[in-house]
DNA sequence: ACCTGGCACTCAATCGAACCGAGTGCCAGT
DNA sequence: ACTGGCACTCGGTTCGATTGAGTGCCAGGT
């Protein structure tokens, strides 16, 4: 049904449609790659391959192009991975070497990212719940509100204001600070709940009210706050460089401001050397059909704390987007076990 | 040379051309304004108004659009800025209310901008060195590496890691934040340089190298580090709602990503009730000069500590845009002086 | 002195017919 | 099983004619 030659016809047309943006025509094939037959024969295969779904004519007089079907069984079994080159290898640890704070390397590799593949690139800040608690910090703001900085791991700091109600005296405030930290250092954060919850009852009955607002403010800070931070860059190449352009762009431009819904394109995303790969309609968006998305996790060792990924449309460039996602997601992982 | 009725006619023509998109001509601008004269009449009016450079014509036959100079006329004579309607007032407070920490309070800010003036908004987060220092934190990661944490008025956060090349007995870190805090807290981060500079002599020999790697991360933190935070939102709006679209926004989306193109947007806008309006080539950068930016600066009080801005086409709303950014910015002013 | 109605002129946008050519499907021949 | 040939389709382009919004100017009226 689909012998070796339909296949090859297949990654041809898609190849050449992703360099061209046009419909492919059976002549253009043999002429541009050597299949070693003649365009009628490559129409008998196109004919197979559109029976089957894989390629689709836009209009009757026209060349085809592949449809999601076909790219699904491009990336699955006609793709090899290519290794990048020395000089992008070079560029990538350059250019993420110098990062200062983790704040910094999140933008950095956003940038880079984009800038290697052309396309948008969309990297999550190390998850919260995933790492572990390095230090827990109470400053006085005023006499009734205290600010809560949360360190973790990750180098990520978190902060909130808690209004405790009440004047909390000095002594008071460095018990908490002592025994909150006693408690939590090193833990999950997404164990807490158990550790942090009986920590009222050990105080005195003065004190009580206030350590518990301190405690459920922590909790909140920790566990319930689902807005992880996005970083996004690229979304100029959108636009293609080139003149006029037909198809939707502002609907995905307002999808890739949503929160919710960039969290959902990282979502499911593997360890650090597995690829997703969502093509078209298989994104959870409809928005995003006419868009693909490769993703991947990082994070130190084999740990995955957060995802990243580059989303363009369907018709791109998918060993290049690829081995550009893996090699960058492998260089953060290596800087953050650093740290 | 300008009467009257000649500024109502480029007043009707602004307010025209901003509304339908198309070069407006005498006989539309008649029956849709009442002027009181007949189409010939304006036809004059429009003749010498083109003679002075006020409106132009696309082509021989066409109707008129106004220049750069001629927005700037408009916005300097001929704009009252509407205020807002109390749905728009309550909608503006309720959206920034719920705010829990500066950074939502900067996200909030810039979507609501964004959606409020269906364009680009662009919010600068609290400068550092305009604002003053409310607690310094040293927490011990390894044995020769600190975190340093810098938490200021404006309830930023900072954080950086110090290598001090040797381990710091606990006593003597207590020591230093101390002596850091006290010399520190309350003052202005511009003026930190000449405070601190001399710590490291009040310390032991021994002592000393540690406290001056910590001071010197300290003061890099707060001066040398220009790389202000901005937060973009409403890119999609400039994609115009209805179809095609010709000019430019491929250069204009690339502008926005560059963190220097936009301080610089943002650069001398002035105190929070004064608003600076650029309308197309009076921008510093030429991929903006089909863009009006109207920037305005925000903070407690009357102190400005940062900077908020909207970027539109030059064929904007200015009396909305210019209202809905003072607004914005008064509401926002509020909330920080409040926290 | 200023406004107005009338008129000839310009020119972008629109429409339709004709044409072109890339691409296809099918079939008969090797 | 592949190939060359052939009739057919149909989107894109070109070209000319037409349309109509808009202008500039002028002569006449208030």
């Amino acid at each position: 049904m689909l012998d070796e030659r339909k296949l090859a016809v297949l990654r041809a047309i898609v190849e050449d449609y992703v360099h061209t943006q046009e419909p492919v025509g059976s002549k253009a094939l043999v002429d541009r790659h050597n299949l070693g037959v003649s365009p009628a024969t490559v129409r008998n295969d196109m004919a197979a391959l559109e029976e089957d779904g894989y390629i689709a004519q836009p209009h009757t007089s026209a060349g085809r192009i592949p449809t999601d079907k076909g790219y699904r069984l491009f990336v699955d079994r006609l793709t090899t991975i290519k290794p990048l080159s020395t000089a992008e290898r070079r560029a990538i640890s350059t250019f993420l070497e110098g990062a200062v704070d983790l704040d910094d390397v999140v933008n950095r590799t956003v940038r880079l990212l984009a800038q290697l593949t052309r396309q948008v690139a969309v990297v999550q800040y190390p998850s919260l719940s995933r790492s572990t608690v390095r230090h827990v910090e109470l400053v006085t703001l005023s006499s009734t509100r205290l600010l809560l900085v949360l360190i973790t791991s990750t180098g990520r700091v978190e902060q909130r204001v808690v209004d405790v109600g009440g004047s909390v005296a000095d002594e008071v405030l460095g018990d908490i600070r002592a025994r909150l930290n006693a408690a939590v250092v090193g833990m999950k954060l997404s164990d807490l709940q158990d550790v942090v919850s009986d920590l009222p009852e050990r105080f005195t009955e003065d004190d009580r009210p206030y350590v518990a607002s301190i405690v459920s403010t922590f909790l909140e800070t920790v566990v319930e706050r689902p807005d992880e931070r996005i970083a996004v860059s690229g979304t100029a190449n959108l636009i293609p460089l080139g003149q006029e352009f037909h198809y939707s762009i502002r609907p995905v431009l307002e999808a890739l401001e949503e929160q919710v819904v960039l969290l959902r394109l990282l979502g499911e995303a593997t360890g650090p050397s597995r690829l997703t790969v969502r093509i078209g309609h298989e994104n959870p968006y409809a928005e995003l059909s006419t868009a693909s998305v490769v993703a991947t996790g990082y994070g130190p060792g084999d740990e995955t704390v957060a995802n990243l990924a580059v989303v363009g449309p369907t018709r791109m460039d998918y060993p290049g987007t690829m081995s550009a996602v893996r090699a960058v997601a492998r260089y953060v992982s290596q800087i953050l076990a650093g740290e």
